[in-house]
DNA sequence: GCCAACGTTGGC
DNA sequence: GCCAACGTTGGC
């Protein structure tokens, strides 16, 4: 299995949101290496930690899991979304999405000043300055470094 | 709100 | 194919 780490602002999807809905479709993806990651390497059963950015705190909020394998992503052909691109073919998509489901909640976020300081996280990208990428592979190591950081109750499947 | 870093676009 | 201009992300 691989691993993952998905942004989203709360103030448009948090992990309150996914943790009531219980599953979710991730529409909006709009970079080209993302999208190649969950079209390429996203499974089933993925472990993803939920990380909240433009957040107060920014963090990693807690963790989800693939839900769907990737599958094109409507809203790219919805003129009224926010996501809609004008040069995207319906025979063609170019978008892709996956579904997610709710897995925890941390007891708190774990803010990104702490992932920074922990030197056990030297290296994961998310902590890189200027790194903008939305779906973001995660090493072993460090993922569950971060479940210890939270006291999860997740554990990783070997 | 500012702005650094980055990805994308498009002229040449 | 290069690269300047532009738009977006996201921390602060």
């Amino acid at each position: 299995m691989r691993l993952w780490l998905m942004k989203s602002e709360p103030d448009v999807y948090s992990i309150d949101d996914l943790a009531r809905d219980r599953r979710t479709t991730w529409e909006g993806v709009r970079n080209y290496t993302a999208r190649n990651s969950l079209r390429d390497d996203a499974k089933v059963g993925d472990l993803v930690l939920f990380y909240h950015s433009n957040a107060e705190p920014s963090g990693i909020a807690g963790v989800a899991k693939i839900a769907r394998e990737a599958y094109p992503d409507p809203t790219q052909f919805d003129r009224k979304s926010a996501y809609y691109d004008a040069g995207a073919k319906k025979d063609d998509p170019r978008w892709l999405m996956v579904d997610v489901q709710f897995v925890e909640r941390f007891a708190e976020v774990i803010p990104l000043a702490r992932l920074k300081s922990d030197p056990a996280l030297a290296g994961m990208p998310v902590i890189a300055k200027g790194q903008r990428l939305s779906v973001q592979p995660v090493t072993r190591e460090h993922f569950a470094h971060v479940l210890a950081i939270a006291n999860a109750k997740t554990e990783l499947p070997r």
